[in-house]
RNA sequence: GGUACCGUGGCCGAGUGGCUAGGCGGAGGUCUGCAAAACCUUAUACAGCGGUUCGAAUCCGCUCGGUACCUCCA
């Protein structure tokens, strides 16, 4: 299989050619969402970003297993003295199950990934369905001597790992630095270095969700869920593992580190990491409190929010950055992304109206090669839609005859957009689905020529007041050469 | 304090040595009863200072400003 997709891989800094390890299979494993509180805006963007990256492998042919987890026990609260796990202190406030809260946001989460038109992943394992595999991982790192125990709970060795290996290699950080560097936390004194992690953690009398083991009634800590998970599913050593850039320490690098502590070597080729979304130039993020969730884009009911933001707008919206940049939020530039949207799926509507020519004034098939270029450099997919919003200029100046294309450049174009709008870039056109109902195409047409009659008498109140009443209702009507054309907004 | 990244026109955002990025917004025009859409024309740019080069937004150095990670975080 043949392809030249560059993409960006943090461990060398650079940007590699992507060869698989077996292909055709390509495996990938991207870190999901922990489930307690609803997705905002971030949660988005790496859903987004591999979500795109999964469509073109498989459009390249390559057979993809796609594994994005749902975390749903572990992580540590950082203002909690005790280490109380996330679900439980959000299950605490609300007096529920934990498993319910779980369900509760999976639930949603899924929802919200639906609407931004992402696909399934192959596999979507949770951390509580992999206690056993985690605590094998535990096992194994324990005999290969890179953990110790101390009061029930089970730390990794960092220092004596990085005698061997080098923990570090991924983030860039050097061990003598963390020893400097590393603040001062509550439970610490457990731990002979204050960098070591927790690989398995004994559970306080008060803790609601924990697991019998041969150290301590307790729980999996917070990186083991990812490399347990990602060596069931795709093996101890697999393609691409992504996720947002704020998990690259000590996340990612702890994953590292454990996978090399159990297996003796690297769990992964390509470590791929998009940027964060920003608010006024500050990441948007549960701890600042400044981030705004999706259902409140999608109804609009936030207060930093001018108005609603259909999915499909969202999505636009981070696709017309790279991933690997830091976008800024703000009414005004989803408002753009609206409207750019709308620009290219208008002149996709035009296409099977399009009339040919005998001979063709400009070079449509290039654009195919320009986004391919685009696509195989790093998914950069600001540059594909920068060339889709050219074709769609050439399609608006043949429909207004100010350009040429013989019928087979028109066929072209439409399987061209269909490819690069639908199937990569995953947008859905939200019209498509409007206006097919009978009943509403006859109600129109009457209401159409009842407005046309109006104008010929030069009645242009009535021809307006039907109008804005039905802009009100979200119809938008324009006048043609060919006669009145309308849409659903 | 350490590490990494960034600073592009009113806004968002590509571009890494020479060729118009693109979208939104602004101005003027064509079309139209008006509007919308579309098309045409147009203005506004590469944080600052030095250096390398025939030539730099793009490479190097310094300065200033900002962000991320170092603690759960997409």
């Amino acid at each position: 299989m043949e392809n030249k997709l560059h993409i960006y891989n943090t461990l060398s800094r650079k940007k590699e050619l992507f060869q698989p390890i077996k292909p055709p299979y390509v495996g990938m494993y991207v870190c999901g969402p922990t489930v307690y509180g609803d997705a905002h805006l971030g949660h988005a963007r790496p859903a987004i970003t591999f979500d795109i990256l999964f469509r073109y492998l498989k459009h390249l042919g390559y057979k993809v297993r796609y594994v994005r987890n749902i975390t749903d026990v572990g992580h540590l609260v950082n203002d909690a003295d005790s280490g109380e796990d996330k679900i439980q202190k959000k299950a605490r406030l609300e007096d529920v199950e934990p498993m319910e809260i779980v369900k509760y946001y999976s639930d949603r989460y899924h929802t919200n990934m639906d609407q931004l038109n992402t696909l399934h992943p192959s596999i979507e394992p949770t951390a509580s369905g992999h206690i056993i595999e985690q605590m094998e991982m535990v096992k194994k790192i324990l005999e290969n001597g890179y953990a110790y125990e101390s009061e029930g709970s089970i730390y990794f060795d960092v220092e004596k790992y990085n005698k061997k290996y080098h923990y570090g290699k991924l983030s860039g950080r050097k061990i003598e630095e963390l020893i400097e560097n590393t603040r001062e936390l509550a439970g610490q004194e457990e731990k002979r270095n204050s960098f070591d992690f927790a690989l398995w953690k004994k559970a306080d009398p008060t803790h609601i969700m924990h697991w019998p083991s041969p150290w301590s009634e307790g729980y999996p800590g917070w990186h083991l869920e990812c490399s347990a998970m990602g060596k069931k599913y795709l093996g101890e050593t697999f393609d691409i593992h992504g996720g947002g850039m704020d998990l690259l320490f000590p996340h990612h690098e702890s994953e590292i580190a454990q996978a090399n502590a159990a297996n003796g070597h690297d769990p992964v080729k390509y470590w791929m990491h998009n940027n964060m979304i920003t608010v006024n130039g500050q990441k948007m993020g549960k701890s600042l409190n400044n981030f705004i969730t999706l259902d409140e884009f999608f109804t609009g009911s936030h207060q930093s929010l001018q108005r609603a933001y259909a999915p499909m707008v969202i999505r636009f919206f981070i696709l017309q950055a790279h991933y690997r940049s830091t976008l800024d939020f703000s009414n005004e530039a989803l408002v753009a992304a609206e409207k750019g949207l709308n620009r290219l799926l208008e002149a996709w509507h035009l296409v099977p109206d399009l009339k040919a020519s005998t001979e063709s004034s400009v070079d449509v098939k290039s654009y195919e090669a320009k986004c391919y270029e685009a696509m195989n450099d790093d998914l950069n997919t600001p540059m594909v839609i920068a060339h889709l919003f050219e074709v769609a200029k050439i399609i608006n100046q043949v429909n207004d005859g100010k350009a040429k294309l013989i019928q087979e450049d028109i066929d072209f174009l439409k399987s061209f957009f269909n490819t690069f709008i639908f199937e990569l870039l995953g947008l859905r056109d939200e019209k498509a689905s409007g206006g097919n109902d009978q009943v509403i195409d006859y109600l129109m047409e009457t209401i159409l020529s009842i407005r046309q009659n109006a104008k010929q008498n030069k009645d242009y109140a009535t021809a307006d007041k039907i109008r804005d009443d039905l802009t009100k209702l979200g119809i938008v009507i324009k006048d043609t050469k060919e006669g009145a054309k309308w849409s659903l907004k």
